[in-house]
DNA sequence: AGGTTGACAAAGG
DNA sequence: GCCTTTGCCAACC
């Protein structure tokens, strides 16, 4: 285990996250404290075996990142859409309707009705 | 011990 | 609306 608290707190934010839904890495940053760069390192090195939604991850821009090794942002894409959120003609999620918040959950009236 | 890179964000042009 | 620069923090060489 020795895995760091900051990590921990980081996939925890990310597990908080249901399905359907999308948030972006500065959020959790700021839920973490951390900066947002440290979010994405700690999806970068998530452990084999992890129960961590990191597709429901992406950045402020509503869009997944184009990272640099793999096809993972084109299964981030085929994950996201299985799981019911609509990509825009140019790959981009309406953060206002999928987008997650952490203080959402008070108050509904910002909360989109999640039937399209 | 120091410099570079990286799944980012915010501000400026 | 898109591209560039700056700041950020952690891992890698």
């Amino acid at each position: 285990m020795t895995a760091s608290p900051l990590y921990s707190s980081i996939y925890a934010h990310v597990r908080r996250v249901p399905a359907g839904r999308v948030t972006t890495y500065g959020r959790i940053a700021r839920q973490v404290a951390c900066t947002a760069r440290t979010v994405g390192f700690a999806m970068a090195a998530l452990p084999a075996g992890h129960d961590v939604p990191w597709q429901r991850v992406i950045n402020s821009q509503g869009k997944v990142s184009p990272r640099r090794s793999g096809d993972g942002d084109l299964i981030q894409r085929q994950l996201l859409e299985a799981e019911g959120v609509q990509f825009d003609a140019r790959g981009r999620v309406d953060l206002v309707r999928y987008g997650w918040d952490p203080d959402g959950g008070r108050a509904g009236r910002n909360r989109t009705k999640e039937r399209l």
